[in-house]
Parts: C-alpha cells; structure tokens; sequence
DNA sequence: CGCCAGATTGACT
DNA sequence: GTCAATCTGGCGG
C-alpha cells in the first residue's frame, strides 16, 4: 500500500500542484480491482485573468468547483471526453490542475477492454483516454483524492527530479498565457499528443 | 426548446 | 497538416 498524497499539499497555487503531481500515482478502484497509472503530464488552471479557464468566464458550475474544497476531482465534459481535474489552492480561490497523461502501472486489462484497444500507448496517453481507460465519468465529481476509502486516490510513487520535468504552452487553448503552464516528464512515451502513425 | 462553444480524439489528405 | 463526431452546460427565444 502507497501513501497517499495529503490533503494540505493541494492547498497551493495550481502550478506548484501541476509540478507536484508528476511522479505520482492515479489509483482507480474497479469492482474489487486496482488500475492505476504514473502521471506524466499535467496543467495548471487558474481563475480571473487566466483566459483558458471556464472559471474565467463569469459564474458556472465548472468555475464553483474550482472554488471548492482542494485535493477534490472536478470531472467534466468536452467534446464528448470526460476530463479529471484536482482543485488546487483554499476554498473561495478558483484553480485546479488537469490530468492530462499517465502511464499505466497496474490493470492494463481493465484500461485496454474500456478503452477497446491493446497498445499500451494508447491507454492513457492524453486526458479523454486516461478517463476513459480508468472508467472515469461525472459520477466521480467531487471525490476526494486524499482519503483512503476513496474510489479514486493519488499516490506517492517515484520521484521526479527537476531535471526530468519541461514546461510547455497549454495544449488545445484557444487563448493561453505567456506563463508556460503544461508540465511533463521529459522523453516518456506516454505523453498526449500521440497519433496511431507515432507508435511505428 | 434550439443553438453552439469547447482544457479531445481518431480518421483522413 | 485538415476535419468532423461527440455531448454537456449555458444562453437566447
């Protein structure tokens, strides 16, 4: 059993979260079985002034939730994908951090019979597959990743060294900042952006 | 109720 | 590189 990731530690700017969570470990329970995965690629999302971000864009539900508690999922849709998101910083303070890649450690079978494909490339390789491989929908909004009983946690795994860790632009924003505020893990074979024709 | 944007993906030129 | 399918939430009528 790994240790969980404290509830505290996702009481911080979205970015330092993004950069945390690389290295750490997405564990989904699935009817008395485990799929986890290491995530390799995450965004940073904030409120007023960040022009990618719904919670930039008056009052909706996705904006309240990144107002929430931190350390909880916001799950919701786009373009007919769910995408999982952990709240960052105090409640009242919109941010939150998207999931954007993992690589898979336990469960394949179960990533590949959801997703319909073997390659393990695949899998989780961007954030609409990763929901999708894990069974992730909006019946897991509002979870807590930081409690044990939870359906869905997030784990000490390995540690990646800064050395390891490059920061790009958001990927499929419309109007980004000049911030770069994508973060992954440099050369992994299981970051998003991946074609059919890449995996020759 | 209709319309449409969008933190995506997969198929195709 | 281009493009359309996909679906939820927000907004106008």
């Amino acid at each position: 059993m790994s240790r969980l990731v404290e509830r505290e530690l996702y009481y911080e700017d979205p970015a330092v979260v993004a950069r945390r969570l690389l290295g750490k470990l997405l564990i989904r329970k699935l009817g008395g079985r485990i799929a986890s995965g290491m995530i390799v690629e995450t965004e940073a999302y904030y409120g007023e002034g960040d022009p990618a971000s719904w919670a930039s864009k008056g009052d909706n539900w996705i904006r309240r939730a990144m107002c929430g508690e931190p350390g909880r999922t916001l799950v919701y849709a786009i373009h007919g994908h769910w995408l999982l998101n952990v709240v960052a910083m105090p409640p009242g303070i919109p941010a939150g951090v998207l999931i954007r890649a993992l690589e898979p450690v336990e469960g394949l079978d179960l990533m590949a019979r959801n997703r319909g494909v073997d390659d393990p490339r695949l899998l989780t390789s961007g954030p609409g597959r990763l929901t999708q491989a894990l069974a992730i929908d909006k019946s897991l909004h509002g979870l807590p990743v930081y409690e044990e009983d939870s359906p869905i946690q997030i784990a000490y795994y390995r540690e990646v060294p800064d050395g390891e860790v490059a920061r790009s632009k958001r990927i499929g924003v419309k109007r980004d900042l000049d911030v770069p505020l994508r973060f992954y893990v440099k050369g992994n074979p299981y970051i998003s952006k991946l074609g059919k024709r890449r995996l020759r």
